[in-house]
RNA sequence: GUGGUUGUAGCUCAGUUGGUUAGAGCGCCUGAUUGUGGUUCAGGAGGUCGUGGGUUCGAGACCCAUCUUCCACCCCA
C-alpha cells in the first residue's frame, strides 16, 4: 500500500511549522496583552457533550470514536448498529463547546468574567475542498460572564491589534443578530429567521436575484420578499445603514435594541476600520447579539476571522444566564494572505547555523569534540556523520540551507584553527577554535 | 450527504482506435574529482500503471466497485 496522510489531513514541514508558529506566537502575545489566559481541552469528549450542539448538519460532521473492545456488545441490532450505541466518545468539533463545558464544570471556581484563549486542532468529517480540511486549527478568544458591550469593543480592538502586528490590514464587518430578528419581525417572517438570514448572507456571492430565488425556493411569498428587499440594498456608509434601520425597525423592540448595540460599539472603536453590514449572518446556531467578520483588504481570501455574542451557550449544559462573546482567527487563511503579500519574515526557519565537515576517519573525533564544545556555547551546529566526499557534504549544507560550513581537519587541528566558509558567497576565513562561536554570531 | 473530477518512477507529466520489453525531464546513486560545492560529461538504480473484480486471444487504456485528489453544492473555519 502507498503511504499517505488520511483524507483531509496534512503534514507540516519545518518551513510550514515555522510560519504557523510565527502567526500563533503573535496571536498568543496579543491575547495575553488583552488579559486572556490559555486553556487546553482534550482532543476528544464524551459523545453526548458534543452531539446536538451544532444542529442536525453538525451531528453528521462529528468524528465519532468506536467503543474500545467489543464495540458491538451494546448494539440492539448488531448487523445495523446505531452510531450512538457503538461510539461513546467523539473528536473535538470546535473549541467553543468544550469551553462551555469547562466553564459549567468549573462554575464555582472561576472568577467572572472569565477570559480564555485556545489554539488547538479540531476535526470535522466534512468533504475536503479548497481551504477546507478535516483537521484544522482554531484560534479562539472568548469571555463569559459579562453582558457589557465593552467586551465587543475590546474584541474589535483585539482583532485590530493582532492584524496590525501581523501587518495584514483588515476590515471588520459588524452586524447584530437582533437587527436580523427585527428585519424578520417587521417583514412578518419572524418565524423563519434562519431561512431568511441564510439566504441574505449569500448576497455578496449570488447577488440580489440569487437571494430572491432562494427565498422563493424556501417558500417565502412574493409579498414577504418585497418586505425583506430593503435589507438587500447597498449602503454608502455604516451611518447610513444605521439611520435606515432606525426608521425601518422602529416598530420592533428587538430590532431597535440591535441598532443601539451596533451604535454603541461603533461609537467606541475609534479609528479602527469597521463597517456595518446587515447581510452578515454567520453561525446561526448560537449567536444572539453582535456578530463580526474580518476580511483582508489587499487580498480576496474570504474571511480571516469571525465571532459574536452568544447569550445562552452554557445553557446547553444547564448553567443559565451566563453570556459569552468570542472571536476566532482563521490560521490557514491568515498564512495564505501573508504569503500572497510577502509579509512573512524572511528568516523563519530554525535550521542549524553551521555544518561541521567530516573530512576523514582520523579527524572525525576531534571535529566532533569541537562540535560538542560549540553546542555548549549555544551555536546551532550539525556534525556530518560520515567522512563522505566534500562535494556531498556541500550539497547537504546547500539543500538544508545551512549558511556556514566548518573545516577542522588534520591541518587545522595542528594549528588550532577552524576554517569558516560562507556557503553563499564562498568567503572563507581562519579563526582560532575558541573564537568560532563568537565569530559566527557576528557574521 | 449530493454532483463532477483525478490517480503512470521520489517529483512534474507523456503514453495513438486496446497489440511486443511502459517513456521523458527533474531528482537520486556511482565515477571522472584521496580536503573546497552549485557547472559539465559518462554510467546506474528505481514502476505489482491507486486497489479489487470484470470484458478480451491480449488492458496503463474499456466496464463495475472501492479508496484517494481537486472542485462545486449543503454547511462551515
Amino acid at each position: 500500500m502507498k503511504p499517505r496522510v488520511a483524507k483531509g489531513t496534512r503534514d507540516f514541514s519545518a518551513a510550514e511549522v515555522a510560519k504557523r508558529h510565527y502567526v500563533m506566537s503573535i496571536l498568543r502575545e496579543t491575547f495575553e496583552i488583552f488579559g486572556y489566559s490559555p486553556l487546553e481541552t482534550p482532543s476528544f469528549e464524551n459523545i453526548e457533550t458534543l452531539m446536538g450542539k451544532y444542529g442536525e448538519e453538525g451531528d453528521r460532521l462529528i468524528f465519532k470514536i468506536l467503543r474500545s473492545g467489543d464495540f458491538l456488545r451494546h448494539a440492539s441490532n448488531p448487523t445495523e448498529p446505531k452510531a450512538s450505541e457503538i461510539a461513546d466518545k467523539a473528536l473535538r468539533y470546535d473549541l467553543t463547546v468544550p469551553f462551555a463545558r469547562y466553564v459549567v464544570q468549573n462554575a464555582g471556581q472561576l472568577a467572572l468574567p472569565f477570559k480564555r484563549y485556545q489554539m488547538q486542532p479540531v476535526w470535522r468529517a466534512d468533504n475536503p475542498q479548497k481551504g477546507r480540511f478535516r483537521e484544522f486549527y482554531q484560534c479562539d478568544a472568548d469571555v463569559v460572564g459579562s453582558k457589557s458591550l465593552w467586551q465587543e469593543v475590546e474584541l474589535v480592538h483585539l482583532y485590530h491589534q493582532a492584524f496590525s502586528t501581523l501587518r495584514l490590514p483588515v476590515t471588520i464587518r459588524l452586524n447584530n443578530r437582533k437587527v436580523l430578528a427585527g428585519i424578520a419581525e417587521v417583514s412578518g417572517v419572524g418565524d423563519r429567521l434562519v431561512d431568511f438570514t441564510v439566504a441574505l448572507d449569500k448576497l455578496d456571492k449570488i447577488g440580489r436575484e440569487g437571494v430572491v430565488a432562494e427565498l422563493e425556493a424556501k417558500g417565502f411569498t412574493a409579498e414577504e420578499i418585497r418586505h425583506l428587499e430593503p435589507s438587500m440594498q447597498p449602503f454608502a456608509s455604516s451611518l447610513d445603514s444605521l439611520a435606515f434601520l432606525r426608521s425601518w425597525l422602529a416598530s420592533s423592540s428587538v430590532g431597535m435594541q440591535g441598532v443601539e448595540e451596533l451604535e454603541f460599539v461603533l461609537s467606541h472603536v475609534g479609528e479602527v476600520s469597521t463597517v456595518v453590514d446587515i447581510t452578515l449572518a454567520r453561525g446561526l446556531n448560537y449567536y444572539t447579539g453582535c456578530i463580526m467578520e474580518v476580511t483582508a483588504n489587499e487580498v480576496a481570501m474570504g474571511s480571516v476571522g469571525g465571532g459574536g455574542r452568544y447569550d445562552d451557550l452554557t445553557g446547553i449544559f444547564g448553567l443559565r444566564d451566563v453570556s459569552g462573546v468570542g472571536i476566532s482567527f482563521g490560521l490557514d487563511r491568515i498564512i495564505l494572505c501573508l504569503e500572497d503579500l510577502k509579509r512573512l519574515p524572511a528568516a523563519l526557519t530554525a535550521g542549524p547555523r553551521a555544518l561541521m565537515f567530516h573530512l576523514s576517519e582520523e579527524d572525525g573525533a576531534a571535529a566532533y569534540q569541537l562540535t560538542a564544545q560549540l553546542r555548549k556555547q549555544g551555536l546551532h551546529i550539525e556534525f556530518y556523520p560520515e567522512p563522505a566526499k566534500v562535494k556531498k557534504q556541500f550539497d547537504y549544507a546547500l539543500k538544508r540551507e545551512i549558511p556556514y560550513v566548518l573545516f577542522y581537519g588534520g591541518a587545522e587541528q595542528a594549528e588550532g584553527l577552524v576554517q569558516i566558509k560562507n556557503i553563499t558567497t564562498g568567503d572563507q576565513e581562519s579563526v582560532p577554535v575558541d573564537q568560532v562561536a563568537a565569530r559566527i554570531a557576528t557574521l
